[in-house]
DNA sequence: TGTAATGTTTACCAATCGGTCAAATTATCC
DNA sequence: GGATAATTTGACCGATTGGTAAACATTACA
């Protein structure tokens, strides 16, 4: 007899261990694409090899799956942001936080195409979050950007902008991957194509926050 | 009796033209925020008023309906980016099409979102378009910039990399308006954050861009 | 090695899905 | 106003959906 599932997590086993791993892979994959509503459990159980029910036994419903998938994902999605630091010099910064963001987007794409299919729905799952830990990180760094602005090492402009900019510059290269690649063409579809982007951002960010030399 | 539907074209009606406006405006509600896959029938149905059966008398097939809708929506889409002009001086091309582009933003949203879910989910109704007409005219005005490098313009960049770039930016307050306004917070949701945004693009973009005139 | 806990499968369910059909209703035009 | 074309509806269909029940198989551990 099985015991309730609620008290599956006090211990888990290897196969629970291997198995959860299995179906939240698997589930990155569908729910990435089609988002939540146009995901269906079948899908994801042919997606991780095994028996619908089965899968079930490990996650209860759909919404516990994508639950489980949204906080794994979300920790790290994060961590570039949490790594941008005051003491740092301003162009460093913005240069490492780019390569970072571009790093996940070639890396780890699916993770960054579940948000964004997150987002388009209206954040159902995240707001909270959203509103909450993320917001005050933004504001945070948001701070950090307007002492560097006040000491004049870098233009004057909005920090909050600035920070999405970066974000949907970089994530651009996961989430319209397709269109990306359609319009450079085969030829540089390749893994160059981040070489280039990384290339292309720095000088717009470096260039576009450079301090005006020619008005004061 | 009821004509064939195939013929239905030949002649239309008041009534169709009302009512397929009708069904689109609410289709655009549905696809935009649920993709493809995670969008009903019976849901753009109940959105449009209507009873299914009646909907599915203007549209066969929830495909037939997908597609008119995309079809409607990439024309306007692609405008601003055709009215980059060779002839005119690249700091105010650039600077208009970054406002055109945050105006669709701002005032048609759903239509952004519906093409950000067509690209999450592979773009399968428009690869064909993307790899044509899409590619070809990236193509034409990456040309354009070029010129606009080689006569020192600007400065010597990736032509593709600074249209996706715009192409982002601009987007993402569409796309992650959910995101924009809960890092915003309550208090800067309101319009005037495309003025804002739009401020810090034409300066990101304009500085960025500017020829360097340090090194020559 | 036995047994209890854990894991898996087959068969199934009610609800919803995309879509059809024929009958009923409404608009159009002479 | 009547015939005819156009529109709308309710009832329905087979397939798929998220999820369950219970029998069956396997594993871990004493």
């Amino acid at each position: 007899m099985a015991i309730p599932r609620a008290a599956k997590t006090l211990r888990r086993t290897r196969i629970q261990e291997e198995k959860e791993e299995q179906i939240l892979e698997a589930a990155l994959d569908v729910f990435s694409v089609s988002g939540f509503r146009g995901s269906t459990i079948d899908q994801i159980a042919e997606v991780a090899g095994m028996s619908k029910p089965n899968l079930l036994y490990y996650f209860r419903t759909k919404e516990a799956m994508h639950r489980a998938l949204i906080d794994r994902v979300l920790f790290n999605w994060l961590e570039p942001l949490r790594a941008f630091d005051a003491e740092g010099n301003p162009e460093s910064e913005i240069r490492s936080y780019i390569r970072r963001k571009l790093e996940l987007a070639r890396d780890f794409p699916r993770e960054s195409r579940l948000f964004a299919n997150e987002m388009l729905q209206g954040a159902p799952h995240v707001l909270d979050m959203l509103k909450g830990p993320l917001k005050e990180l933004v504001d945070e760094k948001a701070a950090v950007i307007r002492t560097w602005i006040k000491s004049g090492k870098i233009v004057h402009c909005d920090p909050y902008h600035l920070i999405f900019s970066i974000w949907s510059t970089t994530q651009h290269y996961a989430d319209f991957d397709v269109q990306v690649r359609a319009v450079l063409g085969e030829e540089h579809s390749g893994d160059g194509r981040f070489e280039d982007a990384a290339r292309f951002l720095e000088q717009l960010f470096i260039g576009g926050l450079r301090p005006d030399r020619s008005g004061a």
